[in-house]
DNA sequence: CCTGCCATTGACATCGGTGTCACAACCTGG
DNA sequence: CCAGGTTGTGACACCGATGTCAATGGCAGG
């Protein structure tokens, strides 16, 4: 390990002249700067993460913490934008998963006491309240995909309303008049916000919204799993005499069983049937045939805002911190929804 | 921040008898250590990690390379089961994410050796070679899903082979003798592993390999993309006079289009038409109607095997370290099989 | 009673950086 | 030519833990 006095030696100057270049420092001399620089580079030389750390008595590394973010694929994404966001501040992130446990919790946010980072995200794989159990932790919290039930932090969250929106605007203006709905468990608060944003799409378009038209795609089961009942829905509706020309979807796996549906009844999608997205599960939607039209989550977008977020309640960037902030579901446009003539 | 002193003060010892107390050193009278980890509770005291891997010169964080772990959603199980293991070891992992960018690559490279990671463990998107740009890192490293070119690392990855040959052997158990294939694209090494797989069980069970029965259901694009064509794979596949009764996939991707196929042929699946899908995506494998059976890809059990490796790569484990671990594909039936009689 | 060993504990240096402050050399304007 | 300021650099302490080694006290054996 090459250290900042092995380097100061070989400049012939002191380790905190060093120093002072590495940390790009403008007290020193262009003669001097220049030269230390280069033995730097020559000797690759790497600050000590630990010894900084201990001298600043904080970190540059920010914890993720998640429940489960792996089951549902795409959350991921969150993943992939809070890195794209500290990567910016070049920064890293220790990653803990907690598969939901509040034992392993607690034992995640003492490990990031112990390792002093620079703030947390904290991620969960539904769009939901959480409580977090009052870690006596001080540097910045930003919620990601879900939100304080107590309004004690920031969150960042999905726009599920407007999402809804955007689903049922498409449709009506393709001409649109019938449309079914085959929703996520009511329980959901990502159902209860569509659902409003369905009805505002459908009051712009002068559409009445019709109860008997919306069913759940998923259902309970008392030991809280979830079955997935899209298929009879679909059924249920598409044999209705007065059949909806298309139908919006709560997430791409009813998508699938619609399309499934669809064809055990002899109907053509986008034909005979139009069928509307959600998520865009690039696994689903650009592999069913035709390729699905859906409205994403956009989960890489909200880990980004959240480090941007983060950056701001510590204080090391300008701007506002918003108590929450919405970010838009944008529509993918694809084969699955067609022009009523 | 509560730190040793703290606490020494407090209990009326020098730092270093807290030191012992906190590490279990058995080197301390049993009245002492009560008293003084009475205290560390009582204060909240954790212990600082940048100051005690200064000390030790070494952290115990592990660095998780990934190339694009997103763009597959299972691969995350990766993460996950790397994850598990290293909670065992009470660890944690510092996350990079690359994208592909050799750049990047270069600059997380820095970045580990900047944060004295006990060890890496270096994850890609598709099982395949890489050649680690002679990162002058002197810990551990251990492939996951990938395989080094030149030997120099071991690796932990799936047994495509072993996947195929349950595949095919799956079907011939229940009565099929002509099975079809699509396939990915021929250049991945799955597929040429996977192929050898099958023509080992065809062996076995008296079959014949017919070539004009294996199409891919990727092709690979002039740009480098891939474009997904099983939906015509199978259409040729099925329109022959003699069609298969069985269609092995390359991913459950190309089951999904198997199925639209099959409908627009009007045939019915399993009835008509055996699936068996591979990776086990359970975002599709149990959306399908009917759910698919499918060959798992064992990605969390990868990442697990890679810590543990890595343990025994750095002295911290007993055991050999083997230059590669095939880890098993194991069968998830569901319904898309059927026994002909 | 003395010697030598063991069990327990603490003083001190050290890891690799950075903050503080002192200091030298060089200006600048009166 | 000098007071006062600016610029560039280094000496030194310190962050919080742990390794080393010495010191202390108790006890067994001779």
């Amino acid at each position: 390990m090459v250290t900042l006095k092995d380097v100061a030696r070989e400049a012939g100057v002191s380790p905190k002249t060093v120093s002072r270049v590495v940390n790009d420092d403008p007290a020193v001399n262009v003669k001097t700067r220049e030269a230390v620089a280069e033995i730097v580079r020559r000797m690759h030389y790497v600050p000590d993460h630990a010894a900084r750390m201990m001298r600043m008595s904080h970190s540059s590394v920010v914890g993720l913490m998640t429940d489960a973010v792996a089951t549902t694929p795409y959350s991921v994404d969150i993943v992939r934008g809070t890195q794209a966001g500290l990567r910016e501040q070049s920064r890293t992130m220790l990653i803990a998963n907690t598969d939901g446990d509040p034992q392993q919790e607690q034992e995640y946010w003492r490990m990031f006491r112990a390792h002093k980072v620079a703030g947390v995200v904290y991620a969960t794989m539904y769009h939901r309240p959480v409580d977090l159990g009052a870690p006596d932790f001080e540097r910045g919290i930003v919620l990601a995909n879900c939100y304080s039930a107590r309004r004690s932090h920031s969150s960042v969250v999905p726009d599920d309303e407007g999402g809804g929106y955007t689903q049922a605007r498409h449709l009506i203006e393709l001409g649109h008049r019938r449309i079914g709905i085959v929703s996520l468990s009511p329980v959901l608060r990502a159902t209860v916000l569509r659902g409003a944003g369905y009805r505002t799409a459908f009051a712009e378009g002068g559409l009445l919204y019709d109860p008997a038209l919306e069913i759940p795609g998923f259902i309970t089961r008392p030991d809280g799993g979830e079955d997935l009942v899209a298929y009879d829905a679909a059924l249920g509706l598409l044999r209705r005499p007065d059949r909806p020309t298309s139908i919006i979807c709560g997430n791409d796996q009813i998508a699938v069983q619609i399309y499934a549906a669809a064809a055990t009844l002899g109907l053509s999608v986008p034909d005979d049937l139009s069928v509307m997205g959600f998520d865009d599960m690039t696994v689903i939607t650009q592999t069913l045939k035709p390729m699905l039209t859906s409205v994403a989550l956009p989960y890489f977008e909200i880990g980004r805002t959240a480090v941007d977020i983060l950056s701001r309640i510590n204080g090391e960037a300008e701007g506002p911190v918003p108590p929450q902030v919405l970010v838009p579901c944008p529509l993918v446009t694809r084969q699955s929804c067609r022009q009523l003539v």
